[in-house]
DNA sequence: GTAATAGTGTCTTTAAGACATTATGGC
DNA sequence: GCCATAATGTCTTAAAGACACTATTAC
């Protein structure tokens, strides 16, 4: 084709001869408080779904930004931080949803995206939301429990002990929980999904920590997303084994944990991008048919 | 809100206040031919791009169908296949593109798709394009190699361009060799390096051969997607150790290789749905930084 | 003192990989 | 005969996990 066809084609072009679909992005942003993890979510502050808890997001700007950027741009809004300066928060892209009848409004396709942060400041209201919260993930996972891939029925059911939840500090929803609009429901247990599966082969648990910390810390951070303890010395030896994964500061905690024992040696993510080898979830059972 | 307002809402309601993004789902569909690992691509038949190789895709019909019923649709024009009967031919969504400028039409957000298939029927032109036909993936890696086996994470720390967003409107400006139109290099690309890492821990390389099969044709499946030589001792004993990969079908291949040997037993794919433990790439560097 | 943590040592089991071996069948 | 393949066996090495142990600090 000609470029004077080509330019001709293009200024005819009617961008609104096609039936119309909204495109928008939706964040699953993950956070680590008191232990625990949190995922950001907004209460809705209009129709449809008004009042009810949602995930951040909101629709893509058409010809003005890309979809990383729009996500970014979500997250930012609800976080109160400079979208330039959401630092070391690391995100990326989790997968697209487009039933046609996922918004009551319109054929809407939201491409979600995954967010690890480290402790943020407390989530405020954007734009178009009455409020924002981070909320514990239990609240909105039915079993109780994390894993689907690989776990089948959890075995120790809800523990009363420390771990994935039942804590004992909040009731556990049983069946009916907290439930999330549209389809965020099924959209944060794909991103816990992923959360969980990422940080077995990437280094990015250390996304979700301030440095400097210390290997215990580091522990917590798996054992809040995989929902089970680990063992203290096997992970600590583990992970100094892993090139890349962490690196020394040279320093050392200035306190030890609030219950005594040694003060801890403090590291910062190291440069691997990927470990080996990786950090494998326990507990997987030979039956993953 | 009470249900009068929410319906008056929703009437009133006009989907084209905003500005139009249009929503295309495309296809990366890998098939075996000869040994070696194909793409389909269509020639486009009309602009942009007029005559050059892109993936197959297309509009995503609003209101009617969700995004993975459009990608089974736009894969079967192209194939020639009933869309119900793609059988045993594996449809997973791979991630989406969103940069404003990746159409020079207007901003098009492209769901990308990622497909195994054994081996199908010739190519043929669905009704956009002016030709379809499968072809080698290696005309389309410029290092002539499967890609570094580890070395580029499918999407690591902040940069902007691995999913969605940030690369520009033509990335991969390497050396010669064809080129697909849009940003279908770079989706081509993501999708390698998807099926090479999902043959790792699923059993999903069976979906690239008919059924039933012999150890020696998977293992040539592997090599195709990795470009890399198996040890075929070492493999055979592997997949049979793995629970659930395959399943013996009791019967022997009516006929050795072309090159003599023992008449190969056959297999099945087993239930298997995760590989426990994996099939892992060789050649994993210490250093994957 | 007890209790909990940080960090290290040791042993067992599993799996990966290198290599060898036997048998089959085309040429 | 040669040669490539199918299938199995053996050995070495790496890594995961269970467990034990010492040292340090809060209480």
């Amino acid at each position: 084709m000609d470029p004077d066809r080509e330019r001709e084609f293009l200024a005819e072009y009617d961008p609104r001869a096609f039936d119309p679909i909204a495109v928008t992005v939706d964040v699953v942003a993950l956070t680590l408080r008191e232990e625990r993890l949190h995922v950001l979510a907004v209460r809705r502050g209009g129709p449809p779904f008004e009042g009810e808890w949602a995930l951040p997001g909101g629709f893509v700007q058409a010809g003005r930004e890309s979809l990383d950027e729009g996500a970014a741009r979500e997250l930012a809004e609800e976080t109160g931080l400079d979208p330039a300066a959401l630092g070391r928060v690391h995100l990326e892209q989790l997968g697209s949803y487009g039933h046609p009848d996922r918004d009551p409004r319109m054929h809407v396709v939201s491409i979600a995206y995954l967010a690890f942060a480290p402790r943020l400041p407390d989530a405020r209201a954007g734009s178009d939301a009455a409020g924002a919260a981070w909320l514990p993930v239990e609240a909105f996972s039915p079993a109780g429990q994390p894993g689907p891939v690989r776990s089948r029925p959890i075995d120790q059911g809800r523990r009363p002990g420390a771990y994935g939840g039942g804590t004992g500090r909040r009731p556990l929803p049983d069946e009916d929980g907290p439930r999330l609009a549209f389809d965020h429901d099924r959209i944060l247990a794909d991103g816990l999904e992923r959360a969980r599966a990422k940080i077995e082969y990437t280094p990015l648990a250390t996304a979700f920590l301030p440095e400097p910390f210390t290997i215990g810390e580091l522990r917590a951070v798996y054992e809040a997303v995989w929902g089970a303890p680990l063992h203290a010395g096997n992970f600590h030896r583990k992970v100094l084994s892993v090139p890349g994964f962490v690196e020394s500061t040279g320093e050392t905690a200035t306190r030890p944990g609030s219950r005594g024992g040694p003060k801890a040696r403090l590291y910062r993510a190291g440069d691997a991008r990927l470990l080996h080898p990786p950090l494998l979830r326990p507990d997987r059972e030979d039956d993953v048919r």
